[in-house]
DNA sequence: TATCAACACGAAAACGGTTTCGTGCTTGAT
DNA sequence: ATCAAGCACGAAACCGTTTTCGTGTTGATA
């Protein structure tokens, strides 16, 4: 076993000054030719790499990003993880990654692990917990110290600071438009009461899209489920009582198990029902029918919170005026499959 | 804008030294009473909390892990990161996450850039070009400096370090036997050319199974994909070929396509052809009819790999000897669904 | 009154780097 | 012979902690 070897190490190894090696290390024009070869040689012998650590502390910057996803099993905040992580690493910082569960108390905990020195500044999608309790302490707390903050999908307006959304109100909007536009008068709407911000957008699209092809507001027809919905037959009831021929569901899941009930009552898809899922993940390029759906574009997404950040955390040393805070908005599109005609 | 409090502002606010403020902080017997109420009472106001990063330069701990994935949407991963980094939370830990994007290069340059003070241990899975190429030396340059590292699910024995994974040769049995004692004869294999050590091992389940039930093994009913297989149709000419009443696949993707292409031929599943898939994901809960298919428990595989990790961190301190590596082997089970009788 | 513990605290080293500011030596010009 | 300049390097501070090892003061004891 190798121990780590340290600029002291080869320092006295070489009996010159850790000074002198650092800079030699540097190709600094103050080091002779010959002591930096000589340096730089042994350097590579023993393979020197400096501590990150040592330098964190010295540059009081970490190279590190903390990411903090209300879970990781919805494929959307996967593919915005993956997103940041790519943008993050080509920018050389490596990513520190927190699950909250949705909840408000893993949220705050996590927040304060990384706060303290770990990271240089946060992207995060606020859990459900948080959106509930409706308060962002821990997030002003944390924008308070300077620590730059990008908040993503679901966001709040109680903190300042840059955020990336979607157009969800425009994407169900143009969503419902297609379905009235291909003849469908009994447009149900799946809905959950969850991601409060986001569900709601969702729904605003929904009612516009009604009101402005005139066709009748109908409460009967939007269904709004709980969160953690597992029940196989909820919406079975829904279905026979409402009898829609479309049906726009806020995620993937509801619009398959709709598909599933729909289709055991004798539906036909799309022919009787048309389908539309949002979140363009797994389920709806595998399903039977393969599900049209709204694709969120969470890999972008990713990219540009992390692109923000970073951005923000190197300006913040030239620039200490108080910012201007940018919300980019990502274009959701809707991609064609079996589901809708 | 307030600045983050440090030992030292306390010390200057309080008129005492900075060992004194650091003693009286953790309750230490030495300081007197008075002084520690003061000092504790003044770190409560201004919400001092101890920079992680001079910590860990001191402790020679991060108390981060670094967790290198091949890539993050297949949903095995995702589950297994999720165990990860709740095990490792609740013992104090962070966690780091790097995609290798199933890439050589990219894995060699995250584990170069954790390696060096970031984290204290690797937990990762080996990327298929790792596998191709089959060269450990990145991994056994983290070992030879004495930085623990847990292997799972992709792992080789080229490599002395702790290791976790799935009795996949036993898990295929297990499927294939299941699917000849309902009376299938004819079954297919749908591997990919891969992740080698997997896909092998599920293959000689296969065939044992087969061998073990005086069945023929016919060549003509495995089919080899490669493996980013986005191909739509490559299977469906297998399938109208080889006629097979039952279909073992490796991933439940393969399983999904596999049902669909057999119902577009006419064949209904399970009467016709069973189909069992590896990996119990989302698509294997949702698909119509739901797929039969094997778990392999990823939130426990990560929960088991992220505790060997973290002991092996923790008992570093005490005996430094040579270790006993360990290999736990996680069993997979069969979930039974639609997609069998 | 001299001695000694016990107490309460501070100085300083250490972790591993970076960086500023000298400083001794050589060299060339005057 | 003297002096300034420039080269090549070292000393030391610093980042924010922890921890060891003093040390000055107090009160009790002989």
């Amino acid at each position: 076993m190798k121990r780590k070897i340290t600029l002291k190490d080869i320092a006295r190894e070489l009996d010159v000054s850790i000074s002198t090696v650092s800079k030699a290390l540097k190709n600094s024009e103050e080091i002779s030719r010959d002591t930096k070869e000589k340096v730089q040689a042994f350097a590579r012998l023993y393979n020197y790499r400096p501590n990150n650590i040592a330098i964190s502390l010295k540059n009081k910057r970490t190279k590190n990003i903390g990411v903090i996803l209300p879970d990781i099993v919805h494929h959307f905040f996967t593919t915005v993880f993956h997103g940041i992580e790519k943008y993050a690493n080509a920018r050389g910082y490596n990513v520190i990654a927190c699950i909250s569960d949705e909840s408000f108390d893993k949220e705050v905990i996590n927040m304060e692990m990384l706060a303290n020195g770990s990271i240089d500044g946060f992207i995060m999608a606020l859990s459900a917990g948080t959106q509930l309790k409706n308060d962002y302490n821990h997030l002003r707390q944390v924008t308070d110290q300077g620590i730059p903050l990008v908040l993503f999908d679901r966001v709040t307006d109680e903190v300042a600071c840059d955020k990336v959304v979607i157009n969800d109100e425009e994407a169900a909007y143009l969503a419902v438009k297609k379905m009235i536009n291909s003849g469908r008068k009994r447009i149900a709407l799946l809905t959950s009461e969850a991601h409060f911000n986001v569900s709601e957008k969702r729904a605003e699209g929904y009612y516009r899209a009604l009101r402005e092809h005139s066709l009748p507001v109908d409460e009967e027809l939007v269904l709004v489920l709980p969160h953690m919905y597992h029940e196989e037959n909820l919406s079975e009831g829904f279905f026979r009582r409402t009898n829609p021929d479309a049906v726009l569901c806020v995620n993937e899941i509801y619009a398959v198990r709709s598909m599933r009930h729909l289709q055991s009552q004798g539906k036909r898809i799309p022919q009787d029902v048309a389908v539309i899922g949002f979140t363009d993940g797994i389920l709806s390029r595998y399903s039977i029918p393969s599900l049209t759906s709204i694709a969120q574009h969470g890999e972008l997404m990713g990219e540009t919170a992390a692109r923000l950040l970073v951005d923000r955390i190197e300006a913040d040393f030239r620039d200490m005026d108080e910012p201007e805070y940018i919300t980019e908005v990502i274009k959701a599109s809707i991609i064609d499959r079996e589901s809708t005609d």
